[in-house]
DNA sequence: GAACGATATAACCAACTCGTTATGAAACAA
DNA sequence: TTGTTTCATAACGAGTTGGTTATATCGTTC
């Protein structure tokens, strides 16, 4: 038995979440919701689509696990859950060296592959192919 | 002069950036990327789909900026664009306060369930409603 | 109970995604 | 030239997504 209160790496709870945060709407709800819980309404007033439009786009972020929701009489206040994004943040400190390489110093690095760019392809080396 | 031919923090980008990062095998593709540079066909041999279907997946992560790609003889080796992975970092970073919260508490968790191991502690189990 | 306010669901549509097979194009090798 | 390898593209189908409007449900209030 696989008690997975707490979401693990596996890959399809990365997929969901990947998805969820590919709308910019649902992005934008979570950027809302950062700033304190919301009901649906309030939620959906700054945005130019319907409230069923809305309702779908949390329904979405909830399978996610990126947002939970309450009751409080006929309102259903949402809240961002924070956990479920150091899924991605795990997902990402495998790449770490890739990214954070590229951090501080980006023009600096881009000077260094742009003066030695040429160099490094007629060395033939390159980087191989690792494995 | 600095040309941008690199990724700009416009939503769009972010759009595709994590729409490309929502399938399993894109990710697996970017996992087999990070261990070096590899040609299309080197790429799509642990998969079990069609070569056009991982050239697809290819093209979604170029569109993405995820990966790039050169040109060897018939060739067309892939490399691992770790800058754009920054986009999603970037991203993150204004929930930093949410995640890293949730980190530092799982941490100690997992230091208490280490440490007892068998010995339970009632450790108020907030979970919420999870799944 | 009747009406209202907040939210969810149903039914539908257009657009996109991901897979397939078949075929095309480019670079090499004979 | 002809053939082979590597990769991309075309054409198609099934399933998903994101939007809509209309309606149902639930809780409050009169």
């Amino acid at each position: 038995m696989k008690q997975a209160s707490y979401a693990l790496d596996e890959p399809e709870r990365l997929d969901a979440t990947f998805a969820a945060l590919a709308d910019p709407t649902r992005r934008a709800i979570l950027a809302r919701l950062a700033q304190g819980d919301a009901t649906v309404k309030e939620i959906a007033a700054p945005f130019p689509v319907s409230q069923p439009a809305i309702s779908r786009h949390l329904k979405v972020l909830e399978s996610a696990g990126l947002i939970s929701r309450g009751r409080v009489a006929q309102r259903r206040p949402c809240h961002l859950e924070g956990r479920q994004l150091r899924l991605v943040v795990d997902w990402l400190e495998n790449y770490r060296g890739y990214w954070a390489e590229a951090y501080g110093r980006l023009d600096e690095l881009l000077d260094e592959l742009q003066a030695g760019d040429d160099a490094r392809q007629s060395s033939g080396g390159r980087e191989g192919q690792g494995t």
